[in-house]
DNA sequence: CGTCGCTTTGAAGAATTTCAATGCTTGTGG
DNA sequence: CCACAAGCATTGAAATTCTTCAAAGCGACG
C-alpha cells in the first residue's frame, strides 16, 4: 500500500500545505499557517489499533493521511456494525461531537497515518477563521450527505448493486486523492464488506465471483481492477 | 394532528423561547434574544408541498415546528429514496451545506409549520455566539450519529427489527418534544415506511399485522399504540 | 509442516419480493 | 345523495434472493 501522498515515517505535515490532504479546502495562505500549528501528528497506527472506542470522550476529529480506518458501532449483543470506511484525505470522528462521547469505535484496517484536529483548537479557529469554520461545517455536511447516500443504497438495492456501489465509491474517493481509480487494493476483508453492506461473507464472495465471470472486474483476493466502470455504474443505479 | 407546541396560524416564535422547539439547546437568554431575530417564519406548508428540491441552492436549514417532513434523494431512474423523516423540534437541510446545493428534496407529509434559519445569519451568529456555533455543530453531529445508527439498522436487520426500530425511534423523538410516546399518528404511508426501510409495502403491512397479533402494538391504519415497548426494544436489538 | 485467517463453493432452507386480487376510505361529479 | 374513481392497506400464492450450514482451498507465518 501506502501510495499515499504523505509517506508514513518521517513526514512533516508541511505536505499538507502542498497537497491539501488533511483538509482539502483551498484556504488562504495565512489561514493555512495557522492551521498547520493545530494539527497533531502521531506515530502511524498498526493494523487493528484503535483511534478511539465507543464512549470515549470526544477530543476532536482525525484526518486519514495514508492507510484506512473503519468506524463501527457495537450492538447490544456485542457484535460490531461497521458504519463507515475512511480513506486518505477523509475526516472521521464527527460522531462524538454531539454529546461529547464517540458513538463509534475507530480502528485501523492496515498501517495507517492520521492527523488529529483537537476540539479546542477547532473551536478557537472557528472563531478566528471564518473560512475554516465554514470548511468544518462543509465537511460535516459532506459526511451527512455520504451517509444518506449510503442509506439510499442499503434501502433499495440487491447484493450486486451494493457491492458495485461500494467499489465505485472507493474508486471515486481514491481518484479525488489522485490515486488510481481502476486498480487498488481493498483495505477491508470480505467479511467487513459484508458487515458494512448488510450481506454475509458468502454472498459477498459470490458476487465478486459473478462480477469476474461477467468481466466487470478482475479480483485477486483484495487486489481489484475495475474493467467496466460504466457497466458497474449502470448496475448500481438500476433498481432491482 | 398539530398537538405541537407552537400552534400553526398566528404564532409568534416567542414560543421558541419558552419551549426550545426550534433549537433545542439551553442557550443563554442573551443569545436567545439574538437568535429570535434570525429565525424566519413562513406560512404553514400543505401536504406534498416542498421546502426545497434536489439541486436547489442551499439557503440555510429548517426546523420543524409541527407536522412532519420527509427528505428524499431522487434516483437516476426517477424513483425516490427517502433518507429521513423529520418530526417537530428537528432540523433538516444540512445536506446542502457541503457543496451549496441540496442533495435531497424535502416535502411536507402533512400540514407542517417550519422555521428557516438562513445560512448567512447562521454564519454571522456562529462568529459572535460561540455557544450557538457549538450548538450548530452538535446538531450536525447528531444528524451524522442518527444516520449512522440507521445505517447499522439497515445493514443488520430483518423486516420486523427495522419496523420495531422505526416505531421506537418515532416514539422517542415525540417523547423528547413532550408528546405522547405510546399513542401517535404516523405521518407517513406504509409505502413510505417501506421505501425508507428498504422493504415493500406488502412486507410492511404484514409486519404490522404480525405485531398486532402478537399484541405488541395496536394499529388502526396510521394510528398506532405501542403496547409492549420492552418487547419491541428487545426485538429491535437482537440480531436476526 | 501445520495452523490460522480468509476466501470460495455447494446445497438446503428461510425470508422477502413479486404478482394478483380484494377491501376500505375519501373525495368528486353527475 | 349516490356512484365511481383514486389512493392506500391488506392478504394469498408463487418466485427469487439471500442466508445458513457444511466443507474445502489457499496463503502466510511461526
Amino acid at each position: 500500500m501506502s501510495t499515499a501522498s504523505c509517506p508514513n515515517g518521517t513526514t512533516s505535515c508541511h505536505n499538507c500545505r502542498m497537497n491539501p490532504l488533511c483538509l482539502p479546502l483551498a484556504l488562504q495562505d495565512r489561514d493555512m499557517n495557522k492551521l498547520d500549528q493545530v494539527i497533531e501528528r502521531g506515530k502511524p497506527l498498526q493494523r487493528k489499533q484503535t483511534v478511539f472506542f465507543v464512549g470515549d470522550n470526544y477530543q476532536g476529529v482525525y484526518a486519514v493521511r495514508s492507510g484506512a480506518i473503519k468506524a463501527a458501532i457495537t450492538n447490544s449483543d456485542g457484535t460490531e456494525q461497521i458504519t463507515g470506511f475512511y480513506l486518505p484525505g477523509e475526516i472521521f470522528g464527527w460522531d462524538g461531537l454531539a454529546d461529547g462521547r464517540h458513538s463509534n469505535t475507530a480502528t485501523a484496517l492496515e498501517t495507517t497515518a492520521i492527523c488529529s484536529i483537537p476540539a479546542e483548537r477547532m473551536d478557537e479557529l472557528s472563531m478566528t477563521l471564518p473560512d475554516l469554520r465554514r470548511h468544518f461545517m462543509q465537511l460535516m455536511s459532506r459526511e451527512i450527505a455520504v451517509d444518506q447516500q449510503m442509506l439510499a443504497l442499503l434501502s433499495k438495492s440487491s447484493a450486486e448493486q451494493r457491492i458495485a456501489a461500494l467499489l465505485l465509491s472507493i474508486s471515486n474517493r481514491l481518484a479525488r486523492q489522485k490515486l488510481s481509480a481502476t486498480r487498488f487494493r481493498l483495505p477491508m476483508s470480505r467479511a467487513e464488506i459484508g458487515n458494512y453492506l448488510g450481506l454475509t461473507v458468502e454472498t459477498v464472495s459470490r458476487v465478486f465471483t459473478r462480477f469476474q465471470s461477467k468481466g466487470l472486474i478482475a479480483a485477486d483476493k483484495r487486489d481489484i481492477t475495475l474493467l467496466a466502470v460504466e457497466q458497474l455504474q449502470a448496475l448500481s443505479e438500476d433498481n432491482r
